[in-house]
DNA sequence: GTCTATAAATCGATAGAC
DNA sequence: GTCTATCGATTTATAGAC
């Protein structure tokens, strides 16, 4: 059917200008990425974009959606299984750290573009925010089923935080380091520290990573 | 003296230039930030702007650089007074908080940018990564200091990388909502809890913060 | 050093044939 | 849905009087 067809052919031109959008805006930034560089990077013309979105900011609306969509796929489920706190955690660090790695804009769609000042379309500010707030909501339950902190917000609210901004200095670092890790080693054991300060029970920790004088270390 | 006259308002204007474009720069990113706007702002002609920089990135490159003496300058010195490690831990991480709160463009800058991609001057990407460098040489020697680690240059490069990627991610948190702090608590019980992790000596706390069930935490 | 005026290129966005 | 061609606005940068 020829419908059929022109249908599937516009479906694949928008996913196209979808991605190499997403590619250039999360590199250079929302205002350092032109129509004609979306144009020559996917081969479609100025015009096909335009028709497909409307305009720059319905590019950028529709990317953020995609992405948004798309890491929230990737990052683990909110509730991690486990018998104890400690094995829910690696878990729960081991799964972050892949989408972490799998996932290279993130953060960089969030930052890199600030339309989020004045002259932003009221759908842009929506999806700029809906992004960040899928996030902190996903990493406050997460850190609570993993710590089980049901009945204590504010402390999975801190480590919910706490976890983030780790995960966005990250991404930061990325920014000049591509090969910069998320490092879930310190993160794992700054998080159990920051629990058991709050009075978290922790089984089979009694006092955390405690140490043997000499004994641990790597050196 | 008329010529110094002249050269006194020469240097008050390159000034104003800097103060304002730095401004803009750190709101709307570099791309976002037009010459007219800056021109506008700073109440000069765009040909003055040019004829003190001399192109858009020389006034990134001058911008970045001012930035950056300016937060050294109000990052404290690398040598922490203090008795033990507890003390010299809470004055460094006040006096980072108190730099954090009175330089609110520090990483958005670096980022809010993106120059750093193909098509920048040779200049200009020095100046980004001396930006960062001087950052990261501050943070791995603050550290040292601060926990008496001159013999074990790995573990302060790992509690600087903690330190440094803890403020970039409240810098992005800071993003969404001005009002974002550094919150110096958590992190101070986390270095601390790496510190105690790789069998630094901590005199005074035999196990970092332990927890006697239920008389800790704030509920 | 500062100004007005403007060149040259590129930007976002649109018209209309196919 | 995709293409060529183009409009109008804005951008970086410069020329030259003062």
């Amino acid at each position: 059917m020829t419908q059929a067809q022109a249908e599937d052919r516009g479906a694949r031109s928008r996913d196209a200008i979808l991605g190499t959008a997403g590619e250039l805006m999360s590199r250079h930034g929302y205002a350092a990425t032109s129509i004609s560089m979306i144009s020559a990077a996917c081969g479609l013309p100025a015009s096909s974009i335009y028709w497909h979105f409307g305009s720059k900011e319905g590019i950028y609306v529709a990317v953020l959606e995609r992405a948004r969509t798309a890491l929230l796929a990737a990052l683990p489920p909110v509730a991690v299984p486990g018998a104890d706190v400690a094995r829910r955690l690696d878990t729960f660090l081991q799964e972050v750290e892949d989408a972490y790695q799998r996932h290279p804009h993130g953060v960089k769609l969030l930052m890199g573009l600030s339309i989020v000042q004045q002259d932003a379309s009221a759908a842009a500010v929506a999806q700029f925010h809906d992004y960040r707030d899928a996030l902190v909501t996903w990493a406050q339950e997460s850190v609570s089923a993993v710590f089980g902190l049901r009945d204590r917000p504010e402390v999975s609210d801190e480590l919910a935080r706490f976890t983030l901004r780790m995960a966005s200095g990250a991404a930061v670092a990325r920014w000049f380091d591509p090969d910069a890790a998320l490092e879930t080693g310190p993160l794992r054991v700054a998080l159990l520290a920051l629990a058991a300060h709050h009075g978290v029970p922790i089984p089979g920790t009694p006092c955390q990573a405690h140490h043997s004088p000499g004994a641990t270390g790597r050196n």
